[in-house]
DNA sequence: GCCGTTTTCGGCCCGACTGTTTTCAGTCG
């Protein structure tokens, strides 16, 4: 998989044509990033079918970066990027999670102090010597260590959504490799947690026909040799008959372990974790006298008790199956003792989605382009939620685009049958809280998205009070991404989560999950704690483009570890329902 | 470098915020 090779690269040249203070160039080389790295489809695979055209075919791609494609594609280098790279040897890489310090201030940095790295920034920072740059002060090198200080807290970890489909490229390719019955990847990706540390795999060998004894080794061995040479293995840590480390392409770790059948369920449970939802369940197979590890279930003359799938050790010691994203030894061990579990919702069970945006606003695709993808993914209804209000970057529609809009999706949900086109909108909340557009306006949307896009830094009495109003609007339907917060970027805004639940659930308003792969806000324990002030929840792709719109899952698997049930994601509602809720007076739901 | 019911040149969303400064550069969305 190139694109996030390719996007990381486009990203690092918009920051070096902006060093040289290029116009234009850092933004189309932006642009061009942002929509490969959230495409589905292998840039490899486009090239390879269609050549040069297919890549110009993607939006935002033309001729000039097409051409960088096949020659990455061709010879792994893009000489001009090379070349950019020599004229200013920054490892970008290393800042690309440091907030506020952009190519500018790396330039000048590099220029007067030799900073090429996280490293030497820091070091420089410490020692007071950033300060005694022009239009540097003590303030601004007292910000530079904060954003290292975070940055660094997130170091090695990827995000879910990014990972995803690299993993399960790799897991259809495995599944498909000689002497391959079984495979499935575990460890947070199975739990679906919104970072991954390393990739952990698990594999079957088939029973080799040819041997009784040790036939399944051979196999054993042909599926570690394949591998081990898959095309993004960069380089191999650890090889062995049943267990092999690599380093991938993109920097994270992939472990592959091949166990026997017999074993395959104990295997996964082991190695789904988490470590301490394990460590729990070990305890209970000690009181009984038993033994689990990643081989079986045993009793205490090791005799095999369990294994071969994960529902049979979990009944055998008492418990009911539940879903990995539970697994975070959260109180689930003991429901599944009592047999008291939640039924969480399930990926078929969402409907709709409620958040994306178009060409109306900042969007890369039409209404119509967008319904006919979220129609294809299975979506019976979706909500065009361009931006209004103060976003001008972004956009923001006035009322005779807003009237424009409105008449389009009135005209498409009469041409397209098969998916509910919803008119909502997502609003600015001023810092005041009032909200950035006149009510009546706002009463005439099917759904109103209220966010925060300005001002993050007010003190935490202020922007509860800021949010708490907001909801009081009775047009203001859902809280967009509630707590603010971008993973290994920033942390949300100051604000006091319990007040703000207590005030959604005595509003009637909706609290978002936003399913955009370094959102997914609100996160697992907070939908918990909402969940618990009787809170309704939305999920919301946030799309910007039609390739990003298949994210809906990650904000399903983001419920799902927050225990919702179907009755506490709206989105389970089918569009007239949804509707029908929508229009009942907030006040007196 | 991309793009085109302003199509092969000449545009290219722009406002808020921060921290540095007394008018603005850099960053972010």
């Amino acid at each position: 998989m190139l694109n996030l090779k390719i996007a990381k690269i486009f990203y690092q040249m918009a920051e070096l044509y902006t060093m040289k203070d290029d116009q234009f160039r850092p933004r189309a080389y932006e642009k061009a990033a942002r929509l490969i790295e959230s495409m589905e489809d292998d840039l490899e695979d486009i090239y390879k079918k269609g050549g040069l055209k297919g890549l110009m075919a993607i939006e935002g791609v033309g001729k000039g970066m097409a051409e960088h494609i096949e020659e990455y594609v061709k010879t792994g280098k893009i000489k001009n990027f090379e070349k950019l790279k020599h004229d200013a040897p920054i490892d970008l890489d290393s800042f690309s999670s440091v907030e506020g310090v952009g190519p500018k201030m790396l330039l000048a940095l590099y220029k007067n102090l030799g900073v090429k790295n996280i490293r030497d920034l820091e070091k420089a920072a410490r020692a007071g010597k950033v300060r005694s740059l022009p239009r540097f002060g003590q303030k601004s090198e007292e910000n530079i260590l904060r954003s290292i200080a975070l940055s660094r807290e997130h170091r090695g970890r990827f995000l879910l959504g990014f990972v995803s489909p690299i993993v399960l490229k790799m897991e259809r390719e495995l599944a498909s490799a000689p002497g391959v019955q079984n495979v499935l990847a575990c460890g947070s990706f199975r739990r679906r947690r919104e970072t991954i540390g390393d990739i952990d795999i698990l594999a079957v060998a088939r029973p080799h026909r040819d041997a009784k004894q040790g036939g399944q080794a051979k196999n054993s061995r042909a599926i570690m040799e394949y591998f081990c040479s898959m095309p993004n293995v960069e380089k191999i840590i650890a090889r062995g008959d049943t267990k092999s480390m690599v380093r991938l392409d993109i920097g994270i770790d992939a472990d592959l372990r091949v166990v026997p059948e017999k074993s395959f369920g104990a295997a996964l449970q082991y190695f789904t974790g988490s470590k301490d939802h394990n460590i729990e369940l070990r305890k209970i197979a000690i009181r009984q006298g038993w033994k689990l590890n990643e081989y079986g279930l045993f009793d205490k003359n090791d005799k095999y008790l369990a294994g071969k799938t994960e529902e049979e050790i979990y009944k055998k010691l008492g418990l009911d199956w539940m879903a990995p994203e539970m697994r975070e030894n959260r109180g689930e061990i003991e429901l599944a003792l009592a047999h008291k579990l939640p039924k969480i919702v399930e990926y078929a069970e969402v409907l709709g989605d409620l958040q994306m945006h178009t060409t109306y606003s900042d969007g890369a695709h039409t209404v119509e382009e967008m319904a006919e993808v979220a129609q294809k993914l299975g979506r019976k209804y979706i909500a065009i939620t361009d931006h209004v209000g103060h976003l001008k970057i972004a956009g923001a529609m006035d009322v005779a685009t807003i009237e424009r809009q409105w008449r389009e999706i009135e005209k498409l949900n009469k041409k397209i049958k098969k998916i509910k086109i919803l008119k909502g909108c997502e609003v600015d909340i001023n810092p005041d809280g009032t909200i950035a557009l006149p009510d009546k306006y706002l009463a005439k949307f099917d759904v109103v998205l209220g966010s925060i896009h300005s001002n993050f830094k007010m003190s935490r009495a202020d922007m509860t009070k800021r949010l708490i109003r907001a909801m009081e609007n009775p047009h203001v339907d859902i809280i967009s991404h509630p707590t603010g917060r971008v993973i290994h970027k920033r942390s949300g805004y100051e604000l006091d989560l319990e007040e703000i639940f207590r005030a959604a659930a005595r509003t009637k308003t909706i609290l978002e999950i936003n399913s955009y792969p370094d959102r997914l806000d609100l996160n697992d324990l907070n939908i918990r704690r909402a969940i618990e002030h009787g809170v309704k929840l939305s999920l919301g792709t946030d799309s910007h483009s039609k390739n990003q719109l298949h994210n809906l899952d990650l904000g399903i698997a983001q419920a799902r570890r927050g225990w919702a049930t179907k009755k506490d994601v709206v989105n389970c509602m089918n569009a007239e329902e949804l509707l029908k809720f929508l229009h009942i007076p907030k006040a007196r739901l």
